[in-house]
Order: C-alpha cells, then sequence, then structure tokens
DNA sequence: AGCCATTGTGCAAGTTGTTGCAATTGCAAT
DNA sequence: ATTGCAATTGCAACAACTTGCACAATGGCT
C-alpha cells in the first residue's frame, strides 16, 4: 500500500516534495506489470482521487524521466508508454507491418556506446531504444510485395 | 526548378500522383541545405501558393518517409525534421543538457544492425538515429552539479 | 503553532501532428 | 477533348502533450 520508499526517498532527495498526487502515481507505475501510458495512470489516479488533472501525470513523468527514475518509449501506437527503470533495462523491436514488439538485451547496446564515447566523447543515455524494421514473420510478405510492384514496369 | 526528377518518377512509379503540391514539397525539401520541419516546409509552400493546408504537407511527407525517400528525426525540439535520405545516411548525436547536435557515421550502427538480424531475425530499419545523451563539453558540468547534490545528504 | 519562500497543482489555452469526410484533381483509357 | 474513378486535398475536429498563470500546499525556520 505505502509507495515505494526508495523512489519516493529519491525524490526528495534530490529537493522535490512528495505529494499525494506523486504518491499515487509513483504506485501505479510501480504496481502495473508492464509499460504502462500516461493516460492509462490518469485513469488510474483518478479511481483513487478523481480531482488529478492530466498535466500534473505528465509533470511528473517528466521529473522522473529527468531524474532517470523511470523510461519513455514510443512503441509506435500514437502515445509512449513508461515504466521503472530500476525494473532492469532491456529494449524494443518493433515491426512496422505487423505492429508486434519485441524485447532485446541491454547488452546489444553497450558496443555502441562504447564508440560513442571514445570516438566522440559522448555519453549517451541508453535507457530504453525502439528500434523500428521487419520481424522475421513480416520480412517475406513485405518482400513479396516489393517484386509485385517492381514487375509492373520491370527494372529495379 | 523543375521538381527533382527521380525522386518525382520514384513516386509515380509506386502508383502515387505527382500533384503541385507535392512537386512544390519536394522542390523545398531538396533545396534545403539540411534538416528542415514541417512548418518550414508549409511557410514556403505558401509563398508560391498560400492555399496549401498543413494536413497535406504531413500527408506528403509520410508518405515520403514510408517510401523512405526521406528520414525523420526528433532533435528534441519539439517538432520533428525532415531530409532527403539519398543525400547520404548519418544520425545524431543529441546533448540534453546544452541542446547541440552532432553528426555520427551509419558505419557506427552497422554491428548492431547486423546482431539484431542473426541473433532475432530482425531487419532494422536504420534511416536516421537521434541518440540523447551528454556531450564531451557538458558533462563535467553535469558531474560537478550530481556532486553537490549527494553533499546534501553525504552518502552515494 | 505560525510564517513564508518555494514548489506543485488545476485549469484553460496553445502546440504539433492526425483523421473523417466531402469535394476536387490527376491521369489512363476512350 | 472527355470520361471514370481512385488518389488527393482542404477543412474542421480531434488526440497527445505542453505551458502560463493564479492559487494552494509543503516543509524549513522561528
Amino acid at each position: 500500500m505505502a509507495t515505494h520508499p526508495t523512489i519516493g526517498e529519491s525524490l526528495r532527495q534530490e529537493g522535490y516534495r512528495l505529494t499525494p498526487q506523486r504518491m499515487m502515481i509513483l504506485a501505479i507505475i510501480r504496481d502495473s506489470s508492464d509499460h504502462i501510458s500516461a493516460e492509462e495512470i490518469h485513469q488510474k489516479v483518478r479511481q483513487q482521487y478523481p480531482f488529478v488533472n492530466i498535466s500534473t501525470v505528465y509533470r511528473t513523468l517528466n521529473l522522473l524521466k529527468k531524474l532517470r527514475l523511470i523510461s519513455e518509449t514510443d512503441l509506435g501506437e500514437g502515445y509512449v508508454r513508461y515504466e521503472l527503470l530500476e525494473r532492469g533495462r532491456h529494449h524494443h523491436l518493433v515491426c512496422r507491418r505487423c505492429g508486434e514488439s519485441f524485447a532485446f538485451e541491454h547488452e546489444l547496446l553497450r558496443p555502441l556506446q562504447l564508440r560513442l564515447l571514445k570516438e566522440y566523447g559522448f555519453t549517451a543515455d541508453v535507457d530504453h531504444f525502439a528500434i523500428f524494421g521487419l520481424c522475421q514473420r513480416c520480412r517475406p510478405a513485405e518482400e513479396m510485395n516489393d517484386v509485385r510492384k517492381e514487375g509492373q514496369h520491370g527494372a529495379a
């Protein structure tokens, strides 16, 4: 029932206030099994206390993102989803054809992160990537589609 | 003055129409020296023909993106920018502190692209990445900031 | 307990971008 | 040159998200 102590305390230690709105929002993110949208958070907060404004939800999410406590991901649904970062870093492959999304290990981004640091002196925030493309199942279908179109005028 | 022939023809070969609106939009993207926003394109189109609607601009940009003729990038400005893809593939590092953005070579993403294909069977669209983080100049300042905050309560 | 600077909230208006629909237009066939 | 019709456009309404502002609440200080 109580808000996640470590995250609430992280906020206060950074000089921010732990208000009832923020406690409710934090509890909902923590209790949600996977990525959750701002609108879903807003709905659930309102079940407890109906006067919370959606802009408070967005402002809280932006604050938590700034403090690197949550990650924000665009899975191509027309809105973004949020997740506790302490839950373990992972990333997503999103198929542009079927819309399905697949997780992939943070490990695969390490080499890139290192090269950017070595060659450009740039410290990349690699909290949560979403990479778009074609999944294994959809690629054949897409290629067949290309062939049909090329067939219309004969050349590649 | 004439619209870029190859891109205009690409459109028609795919079965789409080459309308005056699309010709103007294409010419503007081609004549722009770097990444350009939808709003900038709209302004410039209206100088030639004031009745073009912003939704036509967005729809044309989405079409060109779908056909992989342009790339779309979020440089953290609150809107996205577009660029001809045939101009050579490159990506951006965006500093979350100073806002500056730096180009980096497509080559650095190749290994990731290959591993995603080998390990997940996923064909990643790597047209234009924007990776956020801290640039060389801003990292010291940010770390100093962290130290000050940690000092307030003594432990890390 | 009470004061006060500062942070946070709700509201309403503003952005960027998307979409349903009716009217228009490009273009291939006649 | 005209026709037919799917593709395209303009418009207005909408969705996700942000922001300016006045009021409210928090929490350190006395």
